[in-house]
DNA sequence: TAAATAGTGTCTCTAAGACAATATAGA
DNA sequence: TCTATATTGTCTTAGAGACACTATTTA
């Protein structure tokens, strides 16, 4: 930022790249896109694109985001989108140099992508078969999975991953679907209740999580963000 | 990336911003540097500069560190840097668009920047007072100040902060002067030797930390990398 | 001596983990 | 009936927090 020499800097391209989640049937899911150019045309990869002349990255991931699933931007405007980091290999992409800020962003269940346009070519896939994507993306992806697992520890994050109203059992398979692991119920149960905040019991009527057992009472997310004590996922370690 | 149309991207400047802290009598300190250009001329800055055409930003941000401490290269090569996150709002530099990937970068307490060039003009100064910086870089060491303050609490980063050999008092006095708390001596080296990797024993004689006081054992970092269980700062949160 | 830091030991309380037992649904 | 889920409760244990006490240095 000290040398200031306005038309004598290297000029890059910038764009966002998106690993959107979801948890469908039990199974991490990631929206991946076919490609139509080269290069890697006909390979899979994560959503995204250029900046526009006047948009951060945050706006730009917003509207991709919007654009790949189909929702309204309203919608979109008010899901979780976070950065991951920023990805700026010299050869990370065959033509020229592309500087790309990376999003993670959790989404409740939803239908398949619909709507024109980019959205045409979207897919929820499982993430064990996300694999041999375009550019970077592995690494990508790899790099979201593992800091999503890693906040769920210490945020309320997995609400993200809910419908509206939700049941402890829906929210305990989140975290364990994401972090590939079985938890306790009743000590779940208890974790969750006992940190202020992070869910609110809702009215209305109990629904079933699998189609058998005993119906469950229905929450909402809380307000808070943060949990604290965290809730450690068990084995200790992880990298 | 999948409209892909070479030449007729937006071009944008592409730079790295370093929050590098360093704890020196006790205080946290950051490196800046003075502006000698427009804009704001004058003003303070966190260090930082263009990527090079074959370039990373982890790259980029190693050679301006080792440019604005007046270390080696080699030296710096070896340092602790992370990426923090990416600025690019449109109107975060007046006169171009400029997308910014910041890092943090700890240090043990060393002497004054040296060495010629850009070095001349950075100054160790103490967090309080690094304040109207230029840019967005007094939100950018908001960011950076949270974020090592978070990290303090589940790695073994604290260890980036004090010398090859330290006491427990001076690995103590990190955690005390980044979070700004006073911790319990024996509770802090309680949990600090049952992690395991976290510090090693060193034979050599004991040192004094404070001038005053017994001589304390020396330890140097382990080689684990993640705390597990976390060492949380007292009073639960801090948002 | 006093003051400051290092280091040991102990007690308490919280919270996590394991797991038994009961309740209510579908097949 | 059996099975699957929800929910309540209990017991044990690890670990954090508070704090007393001793050890060793400088002023």
């Amino acid at each position: 930022m000290q040398r200031y020499d306005p038309g004598a800097f290297p000029p890059f391209a910038v764009t966002v790249d998106l690993a959107v989640f979801t948890v469908r049937e039990g199974a991490l899911h990631v929206l991946l896109v076919e490609r139509g150019q080269e290069p890697y045309r006909g390979a899979w990869a994560l959503p995204g694109g250029f900046l526009l002349p006047d948009e951060s990255a945050e706006t730009a991931a917003r509207r991709e985001l919007a654009e790949e699933t189909g929702l309204s931007e309203r919608t979109a405007a008010g899901l979780h989108l976070e950065q991951l980091r920023t990805y700026s290999e010299p050869d990370r992409d065959p033509r020229m140099r592309v500087v790309s800020v990376a999003f993670t962003a959790l989404l409740p269940d939803l239908p398949e992508p619909r709507g024109g346009g980019d959205a045409a070519r979207a897919r929820w896939t499982p993430l064990g078969r996300a694999t041999r994507l375009a550019f970077d993306h592995d690494r990508i992806l790899a790099d979201a999975h593992d800091r999503i697992g890693a906040k769920l520890e210490y945020t309320c994050l997995a609400t993200a991953f809910c419908p509206p109203r939700f049941t402890l059992g829906e929210l305990r398979q989140v975290y364990e679907t994401v972090w590939g692991v079985e938890l306790d119920r009743p000590n779940f149960r208890r974790k969750v209740l006992a940190t202020p905040g992070f869910v609110e019991a809702v009215e209305g009527g109990p629904r079933r999580t699998g189609g058998r057992g005993k119906p469950a009472a229905l929450y909402r997310a809380g307000s808070a963000s943060a949990l604290h004590p965290p809730l450690m996922r068990p084995e200790g370690r992880q990298p």
